[in-house]
This record gives structure tokens, sequence and C-alpha cells, in this order.
DNA sequence: ATGCATGCAAACCATTTGCATATCC
DNA sequence: GGATATGCAAATGGTTTGCATGCAT
């Protein structure tokens, strides 16, 4: 398991794109450096996006990078949390790069899929008591607020 | 758009059920009655189900019933809110009966996919306090808990 | 040299659609 | 009779897989 050398720019979803591909893996490849250039790019605007939209940016610049490595590469970062995968009501789902890796949910628009993050969370105790009353073992939760953004509210 | 003039057994799934499907159409097919029964039985011992788990069900009383007639209920019956759709968190989703129509959660076991409702949900003034901090107009959420159920836990 | 990562194309799976036909009211 | 719902099969969209090859270490 390999560490990064270069300080990650403490916390920014730039610094933590590279580090996570560092440590996914034991080989820094060509396809691997263009996807994470077009992740921190956009990270760097904050729009969501498809794998398909992934794919296709990644094909501007080198037209001969696959599918599959796309999607190879999307599982993996959203296993490390790097990246989310939000679910939208009418059951498509996008994918939103987390700058940080603080615990923390989100608001979509449904329009424009704007994705936002928001810190607040469930407080512990509910939680467990809910897991308690129904004698679940808890282990993750998901929570997702859905509206239309500023923009798109006209 | 027709009203039941069975009362509808207060609040039951299985009354709901019945309920439903009258009033999304003015037509009571056999299909829709066959669906219907099914949806009940499913409620009755609480299991979650995918919409080919449904077209099984469905077949094994009348072999000619086509898969989108299948797909087409569950549409309609989730857009009534009588059928949750829950989203897990490697992708592949499920369908759930609710039995009554207060406003509700669920909790699913990761392992099974059993599914349970819980009451609890955020406070409305954090819902819109997240809202306006972000300029969103909020029209909806989703908040799941996901775990392992008694019998999972082993 | 070794083996992980890649590209390609085919396979897959769940869902949707078009359309002719069957059916309810 | 007339509109609506259905069945079928083909089309779709998104994702995964198998495998020969490439390339980083």
């Amino acid at each position: 398991m390999k560490r990064s050398t270069i300080a990650p720019e403490n916390g920014s979803a730039e610094g933590r794109i590279a580090v996570a591909f560092e440590d996914l893996s034991q080989r820094s490849t060509r396809p691997r450096k263009i996807i994470a250039e077009k992740l921190k790019g956009i990270a760097r605007n904050g729009r969501s996006f498809t794998a398909d939209d992934l794919w296709r940016e990644v094909r501007k610049e080198s037209a001969g990078i696959g599918r599959a490595t796309v999607f190879r590469s999307i599982e993996q970062l959203v296993g490390m949390e790097l990246i989310a995968r939000i679910d939208f009501p009418d059951g498509k789902h996008r994918y939103f790069v987390c700058g940080d890796s603080n615990h923390h949910h989100h608001l979509a628009c449904t329009r424009c899929h704007r994705i936002v993050k928001f810190e607040y969370c469930l407080p512990p105790e509910v939680i467990s008591a809910i897991g308690k009353q129904e004698h679940f073992a808890i282990e993750a939760h998901s929570l997702t607020l859905f509206g239309l953004c500023e923009a798109c509210k006209k």
C-alpha cells in the first residue's frame, strides 16, 4: 500500500482525487491520470455526472479509452467514498465528487441535477434507537433532499 | 375518477391496494386483479420484491400476463405511494408495499432485503433551513437506514 | 518478467416501447 | 362501440464480463 509523497492539498477534492488514485492501485496509468484530471475539473465546477458523461469527457482527451475502464474507476472511487452516487426519485442516478471526507449528505436539483452537500445528519441516538427497536444492526444510511435550485426555481 | 364503495379496511395494505387499483383506472381487468391479489400476499408477509419477482408470482396464476403489464402497474402504484422503491447501496433496488399512507421511511436489511418502516423523520425546520441555506425549494426527500436484521446478524 | 490494468466487443439485465389485438363498460 | 389495457417481441440503455494484449513496476 503506497502513500502519496506529495502532501494532499488539505482535503480539497483535487488533492483527494490524486491521493485516492495512488492508494487504490499500484499502477499509475495514462487512463487513470486522464480520469483523475477530468474528475478534478468536474469537482471544480461542482456538477454531477453520469458514467457516460465522464466517458465522453475522457474520450476527448484520448479516444481509445474504453467504457469499462471508466466504469471500473467510478466503482472504485465510489467504494472509497470519494464519489457519491445519488439516486434520483425518477430511478436515474448520477455521480458527484465529494470534496472532503467529512460525513455529509446531499441536496439535489431534480431539474438541472446540481448537487450540493450539507453537514446535517440524524442524531446518532436516533439512528441507534431505530435500529434497536427493529433489532437491526445498522451499518449505513442515506439521506438526500430533492428540490429545485435557485436557478431552476426561475 | 371512481371511488370505492366498499369501505377500505381502515388503512391496511390490503384495503389500500384494492382502493388504489380502483382509483387508478376505470377498468378492473383480470391482470390487475391478479397483481393486486399477489401484492396483498406480499404485503401480508412484509417481504420486499423486484419487478421480476412479482411477474413470476403473477405468472403462476395466469401464464399469459406480460412483463410490461407488471411494470406498468408497479409504476402507477409507486406514483400513488402505495409501493415504495428502495435503492440499495449496491445499486440494485426493490419494491415494498407500504401498509399505510402516513409519512415514513425505511430500514432495510442488506442481506435478506427485509424492509421495515419507521416513523421518524427530520424536523421540518431542519429541512427548510437546509433548503434556505442553499436557496433550494425542497420538494421531497429520501431517508433509508441499512443494516442487518435480527435473523441476518446470526 | 510479472501481473495488474486496459480495450474491445459481446453478453447481460432490467425496463420501455410500438403496435395489433383483446377487453371492459 | 369505443376507449383503454394488454401481450408480445423487439428496442433500449446502462453496466458488466471475458479475454487477449499492453504497459508499469
